[in-house]
RNA sequence: GGCGCGAUAGCAAAGCGGUUAUGCACCGGAUUGCAAAUCCGUGUAGGUCGGUUCGACUCCGGCUCGCGCCUCCA
């Protein structure tokens, strides 16, 4: 039996899907004006995880995962690059999915772009305005009023008093609550915009999300996911949008992953201390990043190093080693057996993608000490559960990172073939000079009784 | 100011009212020409002060420190 922790209930409760055998999700995706950073990696990871997990449990799921492709930010940066809003979006998209497809992220069953979905967001503000909970201001925009929607804040646990008590909200005439948000913003020359019942403008941020899930999902389904950040207010505007709209439940399970830290503070793009995945890719293999996601707890804040993510790489090397040194005989799981059972337990368990690697690690440790073929196999296939172990360990052991200068292979295996003639005339001193020498260039050697290995150390 | 989360060994990171988490690193031994990988073995925990309990890292409360949200953010 699966269990879910739901944020809007704060605890852990039983999977049931709404129509019996499928699951419908959607994940707030990226704002596309810039490379992903390694908090987008998270959200991809934890959610494709999640993804795997459910088709694996037999579930027929419609994943969604959303593009932003127009706001504010979009508009400014395509302006400094002197280019078009698409042409600059289209660039980031294509970026964004070389990433996630690096990341062995699968890709959802529909990635909508918001700019597609115009008609759809304007319909359900329509329905909004003519359920008395929007209004058009003063200033041409057309504003949710909080106050008229009885469930506010019932997923971030805030009261509209303690949020208006707050010291930081914003303070705008055009609104009647400091609180209410945009949901059609007035078009400003030159700035792209669509026309509208309410004049030439855009849609708001937070609609786009209710008006593509409605549409793709309907209007009531399973889960839905994003990072913490969104809990409030996005997440809260959404059910306030699509509730208000359509008069049912919107979602049943909410699911939030923590954030990536540097130095113990969120990783943000306003905070300037963010990396991107392509620069970490420059110096780690993808499935490290992968893995040292995946090793951390979805909801726990995980901390950004590049010694962290050097030790992620020495774990996993252990188990590729495992894998290298008992080839696996067959990678069909056998859900019975003992690790596939714990493995199967701990994955109901609100995807604790750390207490099944944790098992894979044991697992391991029994596939080397038994050298078993068979068990080298159920190890294989359920990493790749995981989306992980599923390339060849040698192709993975010897695999360039990025950009690093590194000896060819044929160099390799010259020198190679220079230390094992000097080995034949027992020139130690020679053999233990070559592979200092690679050493040095990165290359670790390995002799084993059928003759000289080697290895990227990464 | 309001609301919420956390504090675990050298580092990273989990579950659990009583029984080895796990990984990386370290130390001793085996193996190896020496290494690498592997095996065997040892050690290092639970911020602080109280409470509940036969028993608490685990439950409750105070304190200290850290973080997040309240503003665009995954």
């Amino acid at each position: 039996m699966l269990t879910i922790f739901n944020t809007l209930k704060r605890e852990k409760q039983p999977f049931i899907p709404i129509e019996p055998g499928k699951v419908r999700m959607y994940v707030c995706g990226m704002t596309v004006y810039d490379y992903c950073h390694l908090g987008h990696a998270r959200v991809m990871v934890v959610f494709d995880a999640v993804y795997r997990w459910l088709k694996r449990s037999g579930f027929d799921v419609t994943y969604v995962r959303n593009i932003t492709d127009i706001d504010d930010k979009i508009i400014r940066r395509a302006a400094e690059n002197r280019e078009s809003v698409t042409a600059l979006t289209d660039r980031f998209i294509a970026a964004m999915r070389a990433d996630a497809e690096a990341l062995g992220v699968l890709p959802p069953d529909h990635e909508p772009r918001a700019t597609t979905f115009v008609p759809q967001m304007q319909a359900l503000i329509a329905q909004l305005e003519k359920n008395g909970l929007a209004y058009r201001a003063d200033n041409g925009d057309v504003n949710y009023s909080v106050r008229k929607f009885p469930g506010y804040g019932q997923l971030s646990g805030k009261s509209l008093d303690e949020l208006n008590a707050g010291e930081r909200v914003n303070i705008n005439d055009a609104k009647r609550d400091p609180l209410d948000f945009v949901l059609w913003k007035r078009a400003k020359p030159g700035e792209p915009s669509w026309p509208s019942p309410w004049g030439e403008g855009r849609p708001g941020w937070h609609i786009e999300c209710s008006a593509m899930s409605s549409r793709l999902l309907g209007a009531h389904f399973d889960i839905h996911g994003g990072g913490q950040d969104l809990q409030f207010p996005h997440h809260e505007n959404e059910i306030a949008q699509s509730e208000g709209a359509h008069g049912v439940k919107f979602v049943n399970y909410w699911m939030h992953n923590g954030f990536i830290r540097v130095d113990d503070e969120k990783m943000s793009k306003s905070l300037g201390n963010f990396f991107t995945i392509r620069d970490v890719l420059k110096k780690f293999d993808p499935e490290v990043v992968r893995f040292f996601i995946l090793r951390a707890h979805y909801r726990s804040p995980l901390n950004y190093a590049d010694a962290h993510l050097t030790d992620a790489r020495e774990s996993l090397n252990t188990l590729y080693f495992t894998l290298r040194d008992v080839p696996p005989e067959t990678a069909v799981i056998d859900w019975n057996a003992p690790h596939a059972a714990r493995f199967q337990a701990v994955m109901n368990d609100d995807f604790d993608t750390h207490a099944a690697i944790a098992l894979l690690f044991d697992l391991a440790q029994e596939v080397r000490r038994r050298r078993d073929a068979r068990l080298s196999g159920q190890l294989k296939a359920l990493g790749g559960v995981l989306g992980l172990l599923d390339r060849m360990p040698q192709a993975y052991l010897r695999a360039r990172t990025g950009e690093e200068a590194n000896l060819a292979d044929a160099e390799i295996e010259a020198k190679i073939a220079q230390r094992l003639r000097a080995r034949q005339s027992r020139d130690f001193t020679e053999a233990d000079r070559l592979r200092d020498e690679l050493k040095a260039a990165g290359i670790v050697l390995e002799d084993g009784a059928d003759g000289t290995g080697w290895r990227r150390a990464g």
